[in-house]
RNA sequence: UGGGGCGUCGUCAAGCGGUAAGACACCAGCCUUUGGAGCUGGCAUUCCCAGGUUCGAAUCCUGGCGCCCCAGCCA
């Protein structure tokens, strides 16, 4: 018995950057616009290149992806350059464990930074001395004001703040304490460097920034050698600067920042990234904050950052999203500045789509009901023949055992019929899809719930084709596994992990997840091809969806599968509205 | 008059003075041994509002209105 062909997580391998031919015509955004100006202009000799700095302190969700994808899609469609640089300003924040998940993700999303892997820690011997030359120009000063008095100083949005009583102390005492900072000779918070600016700017962040505070804290790759660490500001764009990037873009809420950035790269008289902001994205009935993407994890709402039903790069994959769908969902999606919500909806598309190209077919009973074909030779057993893929032929077919006692989709049976419903009922006949048409002949119930256990049928040994000599027509096809035969299986379904659209405008969001955001089908029955699958596996559960074989919980025993994405289902949507319209 | 942004279909999003792309969603039909997939058609006389400029405005000007971000020694 041949078995079906499958897409598992080991076909996921990395791809080099792109041709620019791949891009479809007609792409067009803001930043294109001005990257083609530039290109125009002949602005840093026509070279691109871009740069995706997470900070490792977290795991990689969707709304990172878009950055990335941004940022090193637009690299690759104009035959540039992309870096990929951690953030790892923050010690007490940031770990080597998510370092590591998030080069995972990357490579998993197919994007190759080759040997231009950085970190912004790579830069603190360069940024010290550029925090020495401010000095000595009289453009930074340490400030002994505690964080409080800092803040107090500063004034508010609509007033101006004042100026520290630090502010002018003289070039040599500011470079004999700064050294001292950095010698470790006083602790946490009792000193900063902090840029001389303007105190009266409306843009906050241009009122006298800090530079460095003090921080004795080991970092995962400087171990103990500072005690004094860069703020973002003083960072990043010097980061850009010495990797010679020419675009540096990042989300909206850095709008604010770009004058300081700007200001920065000017007094040190360096290589002057662009940076642009574009909106990130946001997802309908999901959240997409580190912060309450951690509370998740942290309070058991969900498993691990990986439970599929989060938003997180390893969640998806452990879904059994493709990542290429994950890129096209991205390119379709776009790039622009208003910020917006995407529909889940359009995600979803995207995944079926690969899917339903790169998934065989396969037949699971989720819900068994039991149907004995009394007119079919008690022992015999058939062995039939399936398609594994309609869309590509060249998945080939498989054999699947037929006999007397097999398992339909309970849901495929209706006692008192509906209209439209097109499935199993008394007295009439339906396809078995590869095999016979049958016809229910009677209903055995519980006598005392009146739960239907089992259906008695007949089939009719002249459709084995699927399709009847005296050209009879029937309305359904259903899915089915031979009782003996069959595996049993545990299935997960998935749904929205927040009832509501918006999670964010929740009074606490925890209020509104989705209590059925997780459902155990553990009877399930699914056919014995299944019985040798492999972690990551993918398969389309024939009128179900798309499943994907569990890489943590998966035993040979008992395979457990994922519901990656339902098929789009006709039925639902006209039993929905028949009951609205009813009523 | 604190500063910085943004407002085009239900949801994203093109458009850059010449008379509203595309996608998702939705609706209708065809097709179908998955009520899947596929195919066909429909879906903004109008671009936050009000004036103005122009032969012509979503695009330019003026004035409103609405929404978002910023007061971490986080990024």
């Amino acid at each position: 018995m041949k078995k079906p062909g499958s897409t598992s997580q080991e076909d996921d391998k990395p791809r080099g950057p792109e041709k620019a031919t791949d891009e479809k015509p007609g792409v067009s955004n803001f930043i294109r616009d001005i990257i083609d100006e530039d290109l125009g202009n002949n602005k840093n000799g026509g070279r691109i290149h871009t740069r995706f700095p997470p900070e490792p302190n977290g795991y990689l969700h969707i709304g990172h992806a878009k950055s990335m994808f941004v940022n090193f899609g637009i690299a690759e469609d104009y035959n540039g350059l992309y870096n990929l640089r951690f953030d790892d300003t923050n010690p007490v924040k940031e770990d080597t464990e998510y370092v590591d998940s998030i080069m995972e993700d990357i490579r998993w999303l197919g994007f190759n930074w080759e040997d231009r892997l950085f970190y912004a820690s790579d830069y603190f011997d360069q940024l010290y001395e550029w925090a020495l030359k401010l000095i000595k120009d009289g453009k930074a000063y340490v400030d002994d004001l505690s964080a409080d008095q800092i803040r107090e100083y500063r004034g508010t949005l609509t007033e101006p703040g004042r100026e520290s009583p630090y502010r002018n102390r003289p070039v040599e005492e500011n470079l004999d304490l700064f050294q001292r900072m950095k010698a470790g000779e006083f602790p946490d918070g009792s000193r900063v460097l902090r840029a001389k600016i303007d105190m009266a700017a409306g843009n906050l962040n241009m009122r006298d920034p800090v530079m460095y505070r003090v921080l004795h804290a080991t970092h995962h790759r400087t171990s103990d050698k500072w005690c004094i660490y860069p703020m973002y500001d003083w960072a990043h764009g010097q980061s850009d600067s010495i990797e010679g990037i020419t675009h540096s873009l990042c989300s909206l809420e850095f709008e604010d920042h770009r004058p300081l950035y700007d200001w920065y790269l000017e007094q040190l008289g360096v290589f002057h990234p662009q940076q642009i902001e574009f909106a990130r994205l946001n997802i309908n009935y999901t959240v997409m904050s580190k912060r309450k993407l951690r509370v998740l994890v942290e309070e058991g709402h969900v498993d691990a950052w990986d439970d599929p039903r989060m938003p997180t790069l390893s969640g998806m994959r452990r879904r059994g999203y493709l990542p290429q769908s994950i890129r096209s969902f991205l390119d379709k999606v776009g790039v622009a500045k208003r910020e917006s919500v995407v529909d889940i909806a359009l995600l979803e598309h995207c995944v079926r789509e690969d899917l339903n190209i790169a998934a065989p077919r396969v037949m699971a009973v989720l819900k068994p009901l039991r149907v004995v074909i009394e007119n079919y030779p008690e022992g015999q057993v058939e062995e039939l023949t399936a398609i594994n893929n309609p869309e590509d032929e060249s998945m080939g077919v498989r054999r699947i055992p037929f006999s007397r006692e097999i398992y339909i989709e309970h849901d495929d049976f209706r006692e008192d019929p509906p209209k439209k419903f097109f499935r199993l009922s008394p007295g009439r006949e339906v396809r078995l899809k590869h095999a016979y048409f049958i016809k229910c002949e009677r209903v055995i119930k519980d006598d005392k719930t009146g739960e239907v256990l089992e259906l008695r049928c007949t089939y009719d040994p002249q459709t084995k084709s699927g399709e009847a000599h005296d050209g009879r027509k029937v309305k359904g096809t259903l899915h089915w596994v031979s009782c003996d035969h069959a595996v049993p299986a545990e299935v997960r379904i998935y749904n929205n992990l927040f009832t509501v659209e918006s999670p964010d405008d929740c009074e606490d969001f925890r209020q509104c997840i989705n209590p059925q955001s997780l459902e155990i089908l553990s009877g399930c029955q699914v056919e014995p091809n299944l019985k040798n699958v492999k972690a990551g596996e993918r398969f389309q559960f024939l009128r179900h969806g798309y499943f994907c074989v569990d890489s943590k919980d998966f035993s040979s025993e008992r395979p457990v599968f994922n519901r990656t994405v339902s098929l789009r289902d006709t039925w639902a949507k006209i039993e929905k509205a028949e009951k609205k319209g009813g009523k």
